[in-house]
DNA sequence: ATGAAAGCGCTAACAT
DNA sequence: ATGTTAGCGCTTTCAT
């Protein structure tokens, strides 16, 4: 082991000839400490290596300086690479105002979360922003005192901030562009509906056909586990409906319908459109490039942190929900 | 706000009509308390919805139990998908033992970097795995006091545990292939050589040509920044050059070359051969399905925690290196 | 312009 | 089988 062991301000004190008082001082920078003094100070520190306790000091000031963000980011198939984004956003804020963030994996599943929840939840954290796995489980049970926010999903009876994604609107828009094209028999792909952001997605497919007069057809619809084998499998079921596009509205699902059309060598969009959630680096190589829907997951991150910080400054201001808008993204498949 | 503002022990203690040290023990469950004690104590702490304060435990026990994981975990474009696929690992081992996982991100990027380290650093962690951005950088001199394992990548002068990827032997392999095809222009690209992996990937490369007899053509070698568009541009500048193989030695790039190869048109494997590193979902969706190079970065993340759990359990071990074997998995492009 | 000392909530050594 | 209490390293009130 390297470095510091056990320096203290206690000695950093004694070594400058000063209190322990005036080494926080200098250090917090809390009241006047003459130059002299503050230079004697930092000397001492220099000499000795020390590091702050930031364990004492939390326990001490009541505050870790430290937000959580809770979301399913770890998860191997599943993996939301979206979250990541999230949390680059987040991160930006939180450095920018000498905030940590700590990252915590909820693998999209209640009782691992609430595990989480519980171990965040004694005094280490300043903040939870959290993406639900559920919108109904009581998560106010699991909160300790402090802020919490909720991102790109909300569970039933929401008591606090959120940052969402506007997915009504932008599922919509983009089940509407293919009707648009001359569609009407549009298939749709999503995870389960138990999360509010699916249920947005399907409300803006079910409005875009209702809205076209098209009449919905269930054996079009396909909810189910959220893994690039069942996208596959999906496509293959809804394929033998004869439809003419398909909207998925998940990612990994995408890669998954893809993945069979290219097998069975269905040409797109020409036997078949496609328009998927999310953009990433790989829906640009497919062949042919995918058109997708983006959100905007970095922002999402940015503004969550903010709503945090402001939420840590005055916890009395009123709840508010902050909804920012996706974009579809027109390519090939579509 | 909800829950538990400021129950203590103490609190629970009277409430229970024991002594704090009685409910401490109930706890933790490091000394006999006779049952019928034990319900009062869990009665009481379940009545005040008594949370133990981590931060108290931590400063008077000196152990966290949270270890940390600092990597380019949050990088937007340069995204390594590759080690939130290790932090899995690592948290799956952790979760078992009670510990908990904290990520950090480096942004690859040394000043970064060391903040982060400098934010860890006090007493808030039990211990430290990370991916160093750099082999330039005096790590032992930022470190606090706790073992630190590296992974994947290992800096000048190691003077810790580490747990790496044989990537010297795996690139041998690749390429080898690719010469037993009848390839004799291949061509590499790669990320800048100033990391411990890179090195070994195009050790490997030129192990594989000089076996074979094959002069090395500086022409035909790319390295630089790792990014999509670096790929694109790569791949652009190295046909000019006539290869009939590509050896792309970073997954980012390689979804760079492959987007290039699609733009142009050009037949893959008929044209020119490519085999990538990194097994990722995207790799399988391409056309022609990708040749890669898997690493085991789950079992990596896996590797590493139990390392670090010896470690702290046994700190004057003698260090070890431990270097995972990576796979071939040869499809289409090859 | 600086110091003394209380106390944050917990663990664990020492009592009984 | 349980209680008393010192003290982890820091911040901050009250003094001077």
């Amino acid at each position: 082991m390297s470095g510091n062991k056990n320096i203290s301000i206690k000695d950093v004190a004694k070594k400058a000839n000063v209190s322990t008082a005036t080494v926080s001082h200098v250090i917090n920078g809390t009241r006047f400490v003459s130059e002299e003094t503050k230079r004697k100070v930092h000397q001492a520190m220099d000499d000795l290596n020390f590091r702050i306790n930031a364990v004492a000091r939390s326990l001490r000031s009541r505050k870790s300086h430290v937000i959580a963000f809770l979301a399913p980011i770890l998860a191997s198939e599943t993996s939301n690479y979206f979250f990541m984004s999230v949390a680059a956003g987040i991160q930006s804020v939180l450095k920018a105002n000498q905030y940590h963030l700590v990252l915590s994996d909820s693998h999209e599943e209640e009782s691992f979360e609430a595990d989480e929840i519980r171990m965040l939840g004694s005094q280490m954290i300043d903040g939870l922003i959290m993406a639900p796995s559920s919108m109904e489980v009581d998560y106010e049970r699991l909160f300790g005192d402090y802020p919490v926010i909720y991102l790109d999903r909300v569970p039933n009876n929401c008591k606090r901030d959120s940052v969402v994604v506007d997915n009504k609107m932008v599922s919509l828009e983009a089940v509407k562009t293919l009707i648009g094209k001359g569609h009407t028999r549009i298939a749709y792909i999503s995870g389960p509906n138990t999360l509010t952001t699916t249920k947005e997605r399907y409300e803006g497919y079910l409005e875009a056909l209702s809205e076209a007069g098209i009449e919905k057809d269930q054996a079009l619809v396909c909810m189910g586990e959220v893994s690039l084998n069942s996208g596959y499998k999906m496509a293959e079921t809804l394929m033998k409906q004869g439809p003419t596009a398909i909207f998925v509205a998940d990612n990994v699902m995408a890669m998954g319908v893809m993945s069979y059309l290219q097998e069975k060598k269905i040409a797109v969009p020409d036997q078949i459109a496609v328009v998927a959630y999310d953009e990433f680096q790989w829906t640009r190589i497919t062949s042919p490039p995918l058109s997708v829907i983006e959100q905007p997951s970095f922002e999402l991150g940015v503004k969550a942190a903010k709503v945090m910080l402001e939420r840590i400054d005055n916890e009395d201001a009123p709840l508010q929900e902050h909804r920012l808008t996706a974009h579809l993204i027109v390519r090939q498949s579509s």
